[in-house]
DNA sequence: TGTGAAAAAAACACGTG
DNA sequence: CACGTGTTTTTTTCACA
């Protein structure tokens, strides 16, 4: 369990989170002719801004199509049997896939609901037969193919108080 | 429709995509380390990558607790009616609400999946009533709380074939 | 493909209000 | 203590061998 305390953040921080949202390769000097603060002044919250963990980490965001990766779904997993343990066991599992990107608990009919890549969709169709189903506690999968993507981004809101 | 020509890709190349999925910010000492390459072979590598779009972009990923939203949900909606244009609306109205992070059109019973964020639930209700149902081409919305990430991540899988 | 120079940026220390 | 300024070190970029 984290103890999230949330942060009180001022317009200027807020400004600065946005444009990292777009762009993480900003200079200090860019950043500054955008939020309109001293580069100083930028790379000073920069650094707190990651020290407090609103800014996790930095990553690269790569093109599914040229990888070669043509199918996503959502994937809805109910459990046989339930318990702690077997939660767990199931956990284990699923970091491992690498063509599992998110894998949540949710309410709803299913126990997980799970956001998948592969190559196409005898790569998915394995995936699912031997890799997902031969798992002892997964009853049932239910999956819907991603045709198009309407909009895709890992851009938060980022309100400001002060 | 983005013609999307697949690149082969050797192992150095997947590894230097692997480590800049991790971490956008390694410069190229850095990733020669973790590549066992020359710093300059990474840059041109990583250049040449960049160019071919394979890297799309480099993103800042913030935490939603932080920033206090402690709401998310994956959201079904299905249609009244349908259409190129009715679908054409719903994509205008879809790219202007920040708290929308993804929106797919799906095989199954919805016509759409979307993926939100919320400060909360009365927040997330709102969202749902004034701005998802208030839109006249929406029939109907079934909605996922999502609970607990067992895992979460935008890393995709590299495949190399050279 | 590596090497080295030049430019840019980041990290850090220093005064000043 | 907060802020800008200046210095040092690192990193990037690019030309050349």
């Amino acid at each position: 369990m984290k103890t999230a305390h949330v942060v009180e953040l001022d317009r200027q921080d807020a400004r600065i989170l946005d444009a990292l949202q777009d762009n993480a390769r900003l200079s200090n000097v860019e950043l500054s002719e955008i939020v309109h603060l001293s580069p100083s002044q930028c790379q000073r919250r920069r650094q707190r801004l990651e020290e407090m963990g609103i800014v996790q980490h930095y990553v690269a965001q790569l093109s599914p199509e040229k990888l070669g990766l043509t199918v996503m779904a959502l994937m809805s997993v109910t459990f046989e049997r339930h318990g702690e343990h077997i939660a767990q066991e199931f956990r284990e599992h699923i970091v491992d896939y690498p063509e599992i990107l998110e894998c949540w608990s949710v309410t709803g009919d299913a126990d997980y609901i799970l956001k998948v890549v592969a190559a196409d969709l005898k790569a998915f169709n394995d995936f699912m037969m031997y890799k997902l189903l031969s798992l002892p506690m997964v009853a049932n999968v239910r999956s819907n193919l991603l045709l198009e993507a309407l909009k895709s981004t890992t851009r938060l809101p980022v309100h400001y108080g002060r």
